[in-house]
DNA sequence: AACACATACAACCGCCAGTCT
DNA sequence: GAGACTGGCGGTTGTATGTGT
């Protein structure tokens, strides 16, 4: 926090005008509070002006946002608002008005506050806990596979890490979703390779009988909806020469997401749109992890 | 009680992109 | 097209508060 401090600068009217800095009084706050709440948004250095207050217009925005908003949610942050952020870091990275606009009544300075003064600590003591017993400095980790059972046939399910595209293609849904215009019909494709030919009507992760999955809310709202995950569903008999695969989809509640990245290794579906799946392209995706061709339709 | 250190977080700074003149 | 202005964003600073010694 900084001490008051004024600062000359020059208004419209080319007066000289002493620009106050530092904390907020509850004075300034009320001013702020009152003209917002009967005038509403507008030109923020108007604002200032307007509101009567000695300060600039950036000023005014930030106390607007980080702190007067009636909508602001105070308080610590919830478990599951922690795992969000950490989720949403993950995809994100430092973009925290992005996260912000996931975390309804929170504000961007709050989160990377948080992020920076406990999360990353925390993050950090975690990964020296576990980077020990794993040993493995390869960037790219392995694929994870577990085992499913599925209309009476064992399936490897395997994750695998593909974070750049990942962004990429979560940037292109960002600016999509962004777009009034395609928010309500944009599909996402994911190239795959499917030699994988016959339906198990029981498995979970089958996807052969149907790719397209309906998504409840959208990221502008800020909702969150159901829960989509894509891995790559293998049959274990096929296992041994990696060449047969199938793609697989996994859609549960147990896990809220408006998002589309990674999680345990796993990609998981943006809710917002509906989604369809194409050809993935399952070699190429083995050979080079970053080599997922998403492309949104 | 006094001090040192750590933490939380409000607020500023500088940069960038979009818009206006 | 150039420059000024504005809003938005991420990075950083600096102080109030908490905690340990």
């Amino acid at each position: 926090m900084r001490k008051p401090e004024d600062k000359v600068c020059n208004n419209n009217n080319n007066n000289k005008v002493k620009l106050r800095k530092g904390l907020w009084s509850p004075e300034e706050d009320e001013k702020l509070m009152k003209y917002m709440l009967s005038n509403g948004q507008g030109c923020w250095t108007d604002i200032a002006r307007n509101a009567g207050l000695q300060r600039c217009g950036k000023s005014c925005r930030l106390r607007w946002i980080n702190y007067l908003r009636p909508d602001l949610r105070r308080g610590a942050f919830s478990p599951q608002e922690e795992e969000l952020i950490i989720h949403l870091h993950s995809i994100l990275g430092n973009r925290w008005s992005q996260i912000a606009a996931r975390l309804p009544g929170r504000t961007d300075n709050e989160i990377k506050n948080f992020w920076n003064s406990t999360l990353k600590k925390r993050m950090k003591t975690t990964t020296n806990s576990t980077s020990s017993s794993l040993n493995n400095s390869d960037s790219t980790p392995e694929p994870i596979r577990e085992h499913v059972a599925g209309g009476g046939t064992m399936f490897s399910v395997l994750h695998q890490h593909v974070d750049i595209d990942i962004m990429a293609a979560t940037s292109s849904l960002c600016r999509d979703s962004s777009s009034s215009s395609l928010s309500s019909t944009s599909m996402l494709t994911v190239n795959r390779f499917d030699p994988f030919p016959h339906h198990q009507p029981n498995n979970p992760y089958d996807m052969s009988g149907g790719a397209q999955f309906p998504f409840h809310g959208g990221i502008s709202e800020g909702l969150y909806g159901d829960y989509g995950e894509l891995g790559l569903c293998i049959e274990d008999s096929m296992i041994g020469n990696m060449r047969s695969n199938d793609s697989c989809f996994n859609n549960t509640d147990e896990y809220q997401s408006d998002m589309f990245g990674l999680e345990n290794n796993a990609i998981h579906l943006w809710n917002g749109d509906n989604l369809r799946m194409g050809e993935w392209d399952f070699e190429g995706l083995m050979g080079n992890p970053n080599s997922l061709d998403f492309q949104v339709q």
